[in-house]
DNA sequence: TGGAAGCTTTGATCTAGGTCAATGAAGCTT
DNA sequence: AAGCTTCATTGACCTAGATCAAAGCTTCCA
């Protein structure tokens, strides 16, 4: 029983479906969870393509590019779908910055069984497109911004996804390293942290031992990050 | 009559839906065709999503980073899909890069149509997760791949998409300036030009006017590429 | 067919961020 | 609580690519 409660709390609050339902008992069958501590890695056999629900915790999706350098692709929390398929350029794989629930779905099969569901097809048509425009807005990130508008766009997006807002300033703690935040922002561990240095001397945040961050201004760093990261209406659930 | 054709092959070939179906009369109710000439951008209001279908023709989708800088973030070629949601942190827009034909549809009416008809759903299930991968590894060579890495990946994914190969070397008519190439890869219309110098220099591929292009050694391209661009095994329809 | 307008290439600097190196915290372990 | 290991910060310097500037090419239209 205790076992279950990833999986039902899945089929019921992300596809709207009864424990006990047929489709529900199909999907089961599909699934295998896993439980991942700080570290480690989901064993997905790369052969075929995977969907991963992160029931809990929080993961990073690493692309390996060479063998020397891998990039963050996205970092995902509690209730967040990673697709992995295996025909990329780059080999995926999905490791854990702390203690976190999977549950892996064969790609194929899940979306046999969801295009034939319309509640299940529903709710992932409408967050595959989340997470599509997700991607591209990093892409632009990567493409165009410094390095000064890349952290502040990561810890606007961090602050919208795991943050504490308190009446206006906002506190963050970062399950992910230094490092980690370089390789998802396509900079060097020196230069994160010399624009943690930039952001603080300009009074926008503040930082307390490896991981804690409170942002005192919000909009300035949303200024900070290009103008654009405009306090991004939270429509739906965050998907990716 | 005529003017039916673009959405008769689509409603067909991408959805394996007769045109004259209830589902195949209720798409169509709910799209809108786009004629677009070269430069011209498809009026889409930007209040609410839409799901966009090149039909013909070739197109860039734009992200509107600030009021100078702008990026490509895809491009699009006949039969893909262009998902272009409203709530990013960048105003997205479809531009063609030569005559184009779109279908628009909108994005919430279009989904729940989809989500209840087997078919399209699994096409759209299929299709989604493969422009996300294609994202992903973008932001991956963004991020990464410095700009003889970006020209020459960037080569390889458009001779898949539009290239013509002849034995071991493979046509390429670019129908996007230098301008473009820069804005899609995050790199100055200077860089990219040097690149394809670089690129000349060593053999790898010829340029005869504006917008031709030979590869010549795909292989070596690759591996200029960063080792990753292993020859996409082409899966399926392209998408995005 | 001539020539203007806009692309593209090439060259000469300049700079943001990378690299290398050293110091200074955190946070475990026992 | 001491000490060790790992992570983060700071500094000095160096390159890849941006920027500024000037020719060369295409293309297209009269």
């Amino acid at each position: 029983m205790t076992h279950r409660a990833p999986f039902d709390f899945f089929t019921r609050s992300a596809f709207g479906i009864e424990p006990g339902s047929h489709i529900g008992t199909q999907l089961e069958g599909l699934a295998s969870r896993i439980d991942l501590s700080k570290g480690q890695t989901a064993p997905l056999d790369n052969r075929s393509d995977r969907i991963v629900f992160v029931a809990s915790g929080a993961t990073k999706l690493v692309a390996q590019a060479s063998e020397q350098r891998q990039q963050i692709v996205a970092f995902h929390f509690d209730g967040d779908i990673v697709s992995v398929p295996a025909d990329g350029l780059f080999a995926n794989s999905v490791t854990a910055l702390r203690h976190s629930e999977l549950l892996v779905f064969p790609a194929r099969e899940f979306f046999d069984s969801a295009a034939g569901e319309a509640r299940i097809a529903r709710s992932l048509l409408e967050r595959l497109p989340i997470a599509l425009q997700r991607c591209r807005d990093r892409a632009v990130a990567l493409g165009q911004g410094s390095a000064t508008e890349r952290l502040a766009g990561f810890l606007l997006a961090m602050s919208e996804r795991i943050g504490r807002a308190d009446a206006d300033h906002c506190e963050l703690d970062l399950p992910m390293s230094r490092k980690e935040i370089g390789e998802s922002l396509g900079l060097t561990i020196e230069t994160v942290s010399r624009q943690f240095g930039v952001l603080r001397e300009l009074g926008l945040i503040k930082t307390q031992g490896r991981s804690r961050v409170t942002i005192f201004d919000r909009d300035m760093l949303s200024r900070k990050a290009g103008h654009l990261h405009q306090t991004q209406k939270t429509s739906g659930n965050p998907t990716n």
